[in-house]
DNA sequence: ATAGGGTTAG
C-alpha cells in the first residue's frame, strides 16, 4: 500500500528537505535497500537527518512496502535520545497493522518521558485488542515496567497472567519485570514468591529484590538477601549497592553503611555518579555529614541530584552558610536546580530564620520557572513563623494557590503557638481537624496548645472528640543498630529478648524524667491509661525503648544513636535531654526535618522545639 | 531480521 505513506508525506515534513543529501550520511545507496536504511538509522546523529532517510525512503517505490525499514525509522523516533516521541507518533498513527517491533518501540518509547503516564499501557490494551500482533517478552518487559513506574497494580497483575497465557513467564526479562513491578508497588511478598521461582537467578533478579527491601527501608532483609546473593555466587555491581547503600540511608544504619562503602571500594566497584549520590545521602541521613561531604567533594562529575543530595543534607544538620554557599557554588558550575535543591535551600533558610534570604531564593525559585510546590510553600511558612512573622505566615498560607496540606496548617499552629497568636490557633486548629480527623497526632498537637495555656476543659475536649472520632493510635516506630543488626520497636511490642532488661532500664528513666519535673502527660493522651499505667505509656514509647536499649548495649562512650523515629514529639526531645545529660551521652535523634545532636543534655541545634 | 530487566536527591 505505497499510497499510505506517499499521501502522508506532506504532514510529516514541515521544510522541503527531500532533496538534499544527509550531510553527515554519506552511504553511497541510490535505492534505499532494507538493509541500508537500517545501517543509516545506525549512524543518525539526529531528528533532522532522520526525516531526509525517511524522505528518501518514502519516495523509492521499492521500499514502501518494507515494514521492517519503517519499524527501524519508526524505532528510531520512538526511542533515541535524539529522536522525537511525537513524531513516532504521528508515524505509527499511519501504519494499519502494526508488528509486534514497532508497538514494542511505542510502549516503551512512550515509558521513558519524564513524566510517566499511562499511554503505554492503553498501547498496549490496543496492541491486544487489534489482534495483529500478539505480544512477546519484550512486550511485556516493556508494560511491566510502565506499569512499575506509576505503581499500576491492577494492570500490572493482569499482565502477570499475560505472562502465563502467552507462554512468556519462562523469559527472565518477563520474570525480573514482574519481581520489579511488585516490588515498586511495596508487594514485596508478591515479588518474593517471583524471586524465589526464578530458576537461575541472575544479578538483575537479584539486585531487584534488593532495591525492593531498600526502598522500604527493611535492612535487615536487604543485607541478608545481599551475603545470600555473594553465597550463590554473584557478585554485586554498583547498581546492587546502591540499593545496599539506599537501606542503610532509609534505617540510619550508620555502622553497617560503612561497613558496606568499605566492600565496594575493597572490590573495586566503581562508585559512579548515582553510588557516591547514594552514599553522600547515607552519610548525611546517618548524621556523618562530615563524610558526605568527602565523599562529595572528591566527585568529578556532579549533577542536580548530587549537589541537591549534599544541599538538603547540610540543611537538615543545620549547617545552614555551608548549604547557602554550596547552593551558590551549584549556580556557578552551571547545573541547573530544581525543585528538590530549593526544598534544601529553603529549609535551610526557615532553620536560621533567614527571611530575606529566603524571599529572595523564592524569587529566583520562580525565575528559574520553578513552580513552588507543596514543600516549598511549608518552608516558607516555617520560616515566616520563625522569624516572628505570624499573620504573614498566616495570610501567605490563606492566599495561597493550591489547597494547603496538614502539615501547612501543622506548622502554622506551631508558630500560633511560639508566637502567642492563640486566637489564630483555634482557626488552625478547626482546618486542619477538618481536612485530617483521623491522625492521633493532630489532636495530641492542639490539646497541648490548650494545654500550654491551661485551658484544661478544650484538652478534655479534645481527647473526647478524638474519642468519638475513633482515632486509633497509630504505634509509633524506632530503630536502633547494635553490632551490625537494626532492632526496631514498635510501641507496645515486648518480643525483644532483651525486654527485663530494657524494661529495668526504662524504669530507671522514667525517674529521671519524674525528677526533672516532666509529667508524661502527652502518652496519656494517647493511650488514655490510669494513673497505674502512666509510667508504662511512656515507657513502651518507641523512642525510650530505644534509647534504653541503647544504654543496655553501649558501655563505651560512643553516640547513641537514636533513629528513623516516625513519630517524635515535643516530650521525646524533652526526655532524650535529661537522659543525654544524666548518663553524660551524646544522643543523636532524627526526626523527619532535622537532626539533633544532644551532648550533655545541650541540643545543638539553635532552633530546638 | 530489529530491542530488553535492577540504581541516586524531597
Amino acid at each position: 500500500m505505497p499510497y499510505l505513506y506517499k499521501s502522508n508525506h506532506c504532514r510529516l515534513f514541515h521544510s522541503p528537505v527531500t532533496n538534499r543529501t544527509p550531510p553527515s550520511v554519506s552511504h553511497p545507496c541510490e535505492l534505499l535497500e532494507e538493509e541500508c536504511v537500517a545501517s543509516l538509522i545506525q549512524k543518525c546523529p539526529d531528528m533532522r537527518t532522520l526525516r531526509q532517510i525517511h524522505a528518501h525512503f518514502v519516495k523509492s517505490p521499492a521500499n514502501s512496502s518494507s515494514f521492517y525499514a519503517l519499524s527501524k525509522i519508526l524505532a528510531f523516533c520512538a526511542l533515541s535520545p535524539s529522536g522525537d516521541l511525537a513524531y513516532a507518533r504521528r508515524l505509527f498513527a499511519q501504519i494499519p497493522h502494526p508488528n509486534v517491533f514497532s508497538w514494542n518501540s511505542m510502549i516503551r518509547g512512550s515509558s521513558q518521558l519524564p513524566h510517566p503516564s499511562k499511554e503505554p499501557i492503553f498501547l498496549y490494551k490496543q496492541m491486544l485488542q487489534k489482534g495483529f500482533a500478539l505480544p512477546n517478552s519484550f512486550t511485556l518487559a516493556f508494560v511491566l515496567k510502565a506499569c512499575s513506574l506509576i505503581s499500576a497494580f491492577l494492570e500490572g497483575r493482569q499482565i502477570h497472567c499475560h505472562a502465563f497465557k502467552h507462554g512468556l513467564y519462562s523469559s527472565p526479562f518477563v520474570q525480573t519485570g514482574l519481581l520489579n513491578f511488585y516490588a515498586k508497588c511495596e508487594e514485596l511478598v508478591a515479588a518474593r514468591l517471583i524471586f524465589d521461582e526464578i530458576p537461575d537467578k541472575n544479578l538483575i533478579a537479584w539486585s531487584a529484590m534488593i532495591g525492593g527491601y531498600a526502598r522500604l527501608g527493611l535492612v535487615n532483609a536487604a543485607l541478608e538477601l545481599f551475603r545470600e546473593m555473594q553465597g550463590a555466587g554473584i557478585s554485586p555491581d554498583e547498581v546492587t549497592m546502591v540499593s545496599v547503600i539506599q537501606a542503610c540511608a532509609k534505617a540510619g544504619a550508620l555502622d553497617l553503611g560503612k561497613w558496606v562503602h568499605a566492600f565496594i571500594d575493597r572490590n573495586g566497584i566503581k562508585a559512579d555518579l548515582e553510588l557516591k549520590t547514594a552514599l553522600i545521602d547515607m552519610y548525611a541521613k546517618c548524621g556523618e555529614i562530615d563524610r558526605a561531604r568527602k565523599v562529595f567533594d572528591r566527585m568529578e562529575v556532579r549533577d542536580t541530584k548530587a549537589w541537591s543530595s549534599m544541599i538538603v543534607g547540610l540543611a537538615i544538620h543545620g549547617l545552614v552558610k555551608d548549604a547557602l554557599e554550596l547552593f551558590s557554588r551549584m549556580l556557578e558550575s552551571k547545573v541547573r536546580p530544581n525543585h528538590v535543591t530549593f526544598i534544601g535551600v529553603l529549609s535551610a533558610c526557615a532553620h536560621s530564620g533567614l527571611v530575606s534570604d529566603g524571599r529572595r531564593f523564592w524569587s529566583i525559585m520562580h525565575e528559574l520557572g520553578i513552580e513552588p510546590m507543596m514543600e516549598h510553600y511549608g518552608c516558607m511558612v516555617d520560616l515566616l513563623c520563625r522569624s516572628g512573622l505570624f499573620e504573614e505566615a498566616y495570610s501567605f498560607v490563606n492566599t495561597m494557590p493550591i489547597m494547603p496540606n496538614s502539615v501547612i496548617w501543622r506548622t502554622l499552629l506551631v508558630g500560633c503557638k511560639s508566637n502567642g497568636s492563640l486566637d489564630k490557633a483555634e482557626l488552625v486548629a478547626k482546618q486542619l481537624l477538618e481536612l485530617e480527623p483521623l491522625s492521633a497526632e493532630n489532636y495530641v498537637l492542639v490539646s497541648n496548645l490548650y494545654a500550654s495555656s491551661s485551658q484544661w476543659e478544650k484538652v478534655s475536649y479534645m481527647r473526647k472528640k478524638m474519642k468519638d472520632n475513633g482515632v486509633k493510635v497509630v504505634p509509633g516506630c524506632s530503630s536502633i543498630e547494635v553490632d551490625g543488626f537494626l532492632h526496631e520497636f514498635v510501641v507496645g511490642d515486648e518480643s525483644h529478648p532483651e525486654i527485663k532488661e530494657i524494661r529495668k532500664v526504662l524504669r530507671e528513666i522514667t525517674e529521671r524524667v519524674r525528677l526533672a519535673g516532666h509529667e508524661p502527660w502527652t502518652s496519656a493522651v494517647l493511650h488514655d491509661v490510669g494513673e497505674e499505667e502512666k509510667e508504662v505509656a511512656l515507657c513502651e514509647h518507641s523512642e525510650r525503648l530505644a534509647i534504653a536499649f541503647g544504654l543496655l548495649k553501649t558501655k563505651a562512650p560512643v553516640p547513641i544513636r537514636v533513629v528513623k523515629n516516625l513519630r517524635v514529639c515535643s516530650d521525646c526531645h524533652e526526655v532524650t535531654k535529661i537522659i543525654s545529660k544524666a548518663y553524660n551521652r551524646e544522643i543523636i535523634v532524627r526526626d523527619r526535618v532535622r537532626f539533633h545532636r544532644f551532648v550533655n543534655g545541650v541540643c545543638s541545634c539553635n532552633d530546638f522545639w
